[in-house]
DNA sequence: CTATTAGTCTAGTAAGTTAATCGACTTAGT
DNA sequence: ACTAAGTCGATTAACTTACTAGACTAATAG
């Protein structure tokens, strides 16, 4: 389950998209627009500046804003920086793996060949999908809407 | 991720599928094999057996024993059952949706999309995926393991 | 150079979840 | 009746989540 925080922090990268290259925004603006806690979107907002997908201006005129393009960050990147691994289970795990105690032989137990199957897929999908895909996604979806409203 | 409880849970069900058609399983020989916490996986089996997943019987021969052959099993359900909705969003839940509050148009929420296709690959997997499946798999491992073995 | 704006950092905390454990109770077989 | 074995209710320690408070630091305008 995503946690609040990192579906913060998408909603808070979404913002910044859209706003790429049109200088700093305002912690409380993003706060504001996407109805998150403001002194908990300030924790949100360091972690990812520490990590380089944020940078920021301190001052008058200062703010947020992406570290880098939309289209170099993906979704799976903000999930484990946040939230940990993609992976259901720490032994099937690529960027945190961890054997299992208990395991006698990991390559024949079931729930983790079944697991790994999960987040490979899930990994796929997160780790190709980008900020900027998943603007994307978005406008596509209010074109259509339009156009079904247009349609009535 | 998947709790502790949900992977005893498969592991005891493990047991008793390579078990089944075979009389009743001790909660304590389960507990000893997969090395679980016999009080935990007592209330874990239980569950299951409110469920319809598995049976029991008290007394001397008593035990617990599947309620359904292995192949009628999927990893889906038992996971449900223990850890909730496989989706990382309520939004996205086939069996427990539920709207975010703070969503404007949910068909244009670009982390909705996103999830969405991660919770359907999810799914795919898990619901097709049985505890029969699952032994088979590890049956094909171990069998490769041994022809590397003999290779040597 | 000082007032204001705006991000930074350290704590703390209430509520909820996880992973158990304890002990009394019930049912079934010999 | 005795014993084996599952059932049930309560309790708990540790951890995580989702915040909040407040002092601090840096940058800019005038």
């Amino acid at each position: 389950m995503l946690s609040k925080k990192t579906k913060y922090a998408l909603k808070a990268l979404g913002v910044l998209s859209k706003e790429y290259g049109q200088g700093p925004v305002l912690i409380s603006d993003i706060a504001q627009r996407e109805s998150i806690p403001r002194k908990f979107l300030e924790l949100i907002l360091l972690e990812l500046k520490n990590d380089g997908t944020l940078q920021s201006r301190k001052g008058k005129g200062g703010g947020y804003f992406l570290g880098r393009a939309p289209s170099q960050i993906s979704v799976g990147h903000v999930i484990r920086l946040l939230d940990g691994p993609l992976a259901p289970l720490p032994c099937v795990s690529k960027t945190a793996y961890m054997r299992c105690r208990e395991c006698r032989d990991e390559h024949t137990c079931g729930i983790r060949i079944v697991m790994k199957e999960v987040r490979d897929a899930t990994a796929k999908i997160l780790d190709s999908t980008t900020l900027a895909d998943m603007l994307g996604r978005v406008e596509a979806a209010v074109t259509h809407n339009e156009s079904l409203s247009y349609a009535i």
